[in-house]
DNA sequence: CTTGACTCTAAAGCTAACTACAGAGTTTAT
DNA sequence: ATAAACTCTGTAGTTAGCTTTAGAGTCAAG
């Protein structure tokens, strides 16, 4: 298969597929007579699993490593595969956190401004951003 | 004020301080004869509230123009500060939603790992994957 | 045979928010 | 007077994950 083919079957740009290549996500694949890629049909299994990874908040370092383990499986335990996974839900959870620490004091100040026609001259937003938050 | 003393002072490193001038987030200050910055007190207020900003979510470009409103406050509107926190209220909360999304599924999945010493080759979490999740 | 579609490589550019560096000039302390 | 500390500018590097560009080569159809 050639890249322009495996870009359509996997909706991922052909640039993209060069660099997850280049980054080492995906094995170099065979070159035809004339320099082109010639895709396995493994590889599309591979951009499905790196897909799946990256949209449950895995960097792309992370998918080559947890691709690494998919295929010698045999040689890896499911600890291993757990703990990676385990630790990517703390990750997301402290995001979270923070995320939720912004939004209750935001809203917060928010919440005390008129958010009227009123010229800012004493809006709580600027008033309260001005002290430390 | 010369910079290292408000890079003392506001807990912001020099560099930081320089960039920001750059930026166009804190104005240029003017200069003593040996071409030293020299910095009136308000730049310090500036610096509090580009902290308070952008420690509840704001972008510098954002922070920026929240400063902007806030040198000219007579000039501007509650409700142009607020729709701007409200924005960022809703990007805040569009954040946490994927973060949970990402949580919610990576945590099913992980939790049909039975996470043991056994070799990965039928790990529930490398199945999952290796479909769309 | 030639036109157009496809592919190749290497390098640079993009966003965000800094951080580091080189080389020069200034100020302060002893 | 001189050494140490401070500051200056301009440029480049950092992370992540691509995207774009330039210029050249290959392949398929009419």
């Amino acid at each position: 298969m050639k890249i322009g083919e495996l870009s359509k079957q996997s909706d991922i740009p052909i640039e993209t597929l060069r660099y997850y290549e280049k980054e080492g996500l995906i094995p170099s694949p065979p070159r035809s007579e004339g320099g082109y890629r010639d895709y396995p049909n493994t590889t599309l299994s591979f951009l499905t699993f790196i897909k799946s990874a990256k949209s449950v908040g895995f960097t792309l370092k992370e998918c080559r490593d947890l691709l690494a383990i998919f295929v010698s499986r045999d040689a890896h335990t499911c600890s291993e595969v757990k703990d990676l996974s385990e630790k990517k839900l703390s990750d997301l959870d402290a995001q979270m956190k923070a995320l939720a620490t912004m939004h209750k004091t935001l809203k917060a100040i928010s919440d005390a401004c008129c958010g009227g026609d009123e010229p800012a001259a004493n809006c709580a937003i600027l008033n309260q951003l001005e002290r430390s938050v």
